[in-house]
DNA sequence: AACTTCGTCAACCGCACAATC
DNA sequence: TGATTGTGCGGTTGACGAAGT
């Protein structure tokens, strides 16, 4: 198997990604689409890599990406399906709508871990994050590498249109509703139509406009807001 | 006030699989 | 059918800010 070349140019740049950047990608992404990662920074004038483009815009710049903290339902979800699953994040996210592996991942490690077998009256809210007391800290021993050996996932974001498939596996464990089953269900259509909808002013009530520029209103991050609505304006802001 | 330790999270790395040639 | 390329995944790292001493 040959290892894909990614990175290894010289000149390519790595680290925090700059708003001028976002802005880059985001317009292009909203123009072209990404079909193709690889030859996607080259065509967009970007000196990063097409793996870097791809995590920043499913990590970041995705629009239907849910920011700021879980809820303690999400939590709850994420406990039972890594009880389930292991570490196979992207299945987890699949679940969970808005929300990125990555996300999920930096979740489990920084939060939920400490949670396992531990009584679910500590933790009432999802801002616990200063509730823990370092001798908490104690991995599950079933939590982590218990999947190594099956890697990937059954219950992939590509199955998000077939959920009869995608969730028997799990449908012990969990119990999704017909409004979570439909969520998923629009998921790829929602990410296809987004910029349509933006740009023809008619998205379903969540973004706003804002003389020129839109913003997304219920459920982003406060920064999030910020970096989309000047992404989107395009005005050169910073 | 200065320094150290800890927690968080964005981003990178390397591997594996799927698709294509 | 094997080689190559593209993509997705999970593990890990490192920068940064907060908290502690």
């Amino acid at each position: 198997m040959v290892r894909a070349p990614c990175c290894e140019r010289m000149g390519l740049k790595k680290g925090p990604w700059t708003y001028e950047e976002d802005q880059i990608l985001v317009n292009y992404v909203n123009m072209h689409g990404h079909d193709n990662w690889r030859a996607l920074p080259k065509l967009a004038g970007l000196l990063r890599c097409g793996k870097s483009c791809r995590l920043r815009w499913i990590n970041y710049l995705r629009p239907d990406i849910k920011r700021g903290n879980f809820t303690r339902e999400e939590e709850q979800t994420i406990l039972e399906l890594h009880a389930a699953l292991g570490n196979r994040w992207s299945a987890i996210a699949a679940q969970l709508p808005g929300r990125t592996d990555n996300e999920i991942k930096n979740v489990w490690h920084t939060h939920l871990k400490k949670r396992v077998n531990k009584p679910e009256k500590q933790y009432g809210s999802s801002n616990f994050q200063h509730e823990m007391k370092e001798e908490d800290i104690e991995a599950s021993p079933s939590s982590s590498s218990s999947s190594s050996s099956s890697k990937r996932s059954e219950i992939s974001s590509g199955d998000l249109n077939s959920p009869n498939h995608s969730c028997s596996e799990i449908s012990s464990v969990i119990t999704i509703d017909k409004d979570d089953m439909q969520v998923l269900e629009n998921l790829e259509q929602m990410d296809d139509d987004f910029w349509s909808e933006i740009f023809s002013g008619e998205s379903s009530g969540e973004f706003t406009d804002m003389e020129g520029g839109y913003r997304y209103k219920p459920s982003m991050h406060d920064d999030m807001q910020f970096w989309f609505y000047a992404l989107t304006r395009g005005d050169g802001l910073l």
